[in-house]
DNA sequence: GTCTATACGATGATAGAC
DNA sequence: GTCTATCATCGTATAGAC
């Protein structure tokens, strides 16, 4: 956790008090409707008046809880890359072949991107305006995140499932696909997020597979 | 053409001139600082006076050449979109089967992407800083690139050579796997853009083949 | 914890001389 | 076409009352 100070933004539950539509969590409020400005708008284009304003609160009330915007972008940025390297870790540890556990990493990494898209856009359109300090930390799990897909490529190679002639510029690739799902992914659309995710792994398996007659699911999608 | 005030700033052509480091032309290479600038910090980071400056000019003189800040963006959106469109057309509409037109549309936008990385980074990042009238010109152009390489998709499946269950699904897949190059793009690695543009054209061909021991290239890879 | 009021630098754009 | 000087506004952040 970035700070500390606004521990389950990250969870959709209701609210806790009997005030409807109002949570009375005022720095939670205020991560939420930074995401949501920071996503539609951009960090830099986003004001602190804009974020104040929507939790209904004066330009000066968000310095009672965050010390700067800067720190606003610190807390989502660093949450996020925490969830996303989470899911991932848990794919990639858990049981199953190299192309089971592959698919599983790209199903639950594309759907979060497009489920938590808002989320998803301001971690991977806002690294340039992290300040260095944090910039670093996150860039560590970035890099974890892509070992975590290469050493599946390595591992199918190995046991003959994958024929994958540059491990590391294929892990980079799905993983690029994946993220751009933040990009473009619109909730109004036609296909829910679990699909994309499902599609996603389908062509993952199908970009990585030896014998593409085995491409598809190998009764791994729940 | 946008404005047709600074008609060949794509070109990478030498100056025209004999002054060392001063083409003359103010008003191409304004267009050229705003791209590196608008792509290094994005739209709104970006001050008109870092612009000018670093063409070596006082702010007010960018006004001279464009009326607004905006009026730059436009020019970078437009022509860089219409570049985009035009590989992708040219390629669809070249010869051989959908699969040989499906490789060479993936292998020059993906190269375009990685070769013209902060342009494209404009192109790909910063519609939402367009205004309403110019975004509308330019999503049109957006769906004419991704109808054709739907069209390439739907043809394969009838001709047998593919089999694509989602057609409008993958072929947004394609394209975004090949837009997020350019958020990723470093010219210092190991990778040409032309040889990132070859393997997304091989991948492409894994995604939607139908007989997988023919997704390689069909001899068109020059 | 929230408010009103405000300091103060930065920003997009303009005026007018050369 | 470029410059210097400047304007009006906006944006982050702070001070101090309640």
């Amino acid at each position: 956790m970035a700070t500390g100070s606004a521990m389950s933004w990250t969870d959709d539950e209701g609210n806790h008090d009997g005030a409807p539509g109002r949570s009375g969590d005022s720095s939670r409020r205020l991560v939420e409707a930074a995401v949501e400005a920071f996503a539609d708008r951009g960090y830099h284009a986003t004001t602190t008046r804009d974020i104040a304003t929507r939790v209904g609160l004066s330009p000066a009330a968000l310095y009672v809880h965050f010390p700067s915007k800067q720190a606003l972008l610190t807390e989502i940025s660093v949450v996020g890359h925490e969830a996303a390297l989470d899911l991932v870790e848990r794919s990639v540890t858990g049981p199953g072949s190299a192309m089971t556990r592959l698919r599983a990493a790209i199903r639950a990494f594309t759907a979060w991107h497009a489920e938590r898209h808002r989320v998803a856009r301001v971690v991977q359109h806002e690294l340039a305006a992290l300040a260095p300090e944090h910039r670093d930390r996150v860039l560590g799990m970035r890099r974890r995140i892509e070992g975590a897909v290469e050493a599946q490529l390595v591992a199918g190679n190995a046991s003959g499932e994958m024929d994958v002639p540059d491990p590391r510029a294929v892990a980079r690739a799905l993983l690029s696909l994946s993220v751009d799902v933040a990009r473009w992914y619109d909730p109004r659309g036609s296909r829910t997020a679990a699909e994309i995710g499902e599609l996603y792994a389908d062509l993952a398996a199908r970009m990585v597979c030896a014998r593409p007659d085995q491409a598809g699911n190998e009764g791994d999608r729940t």
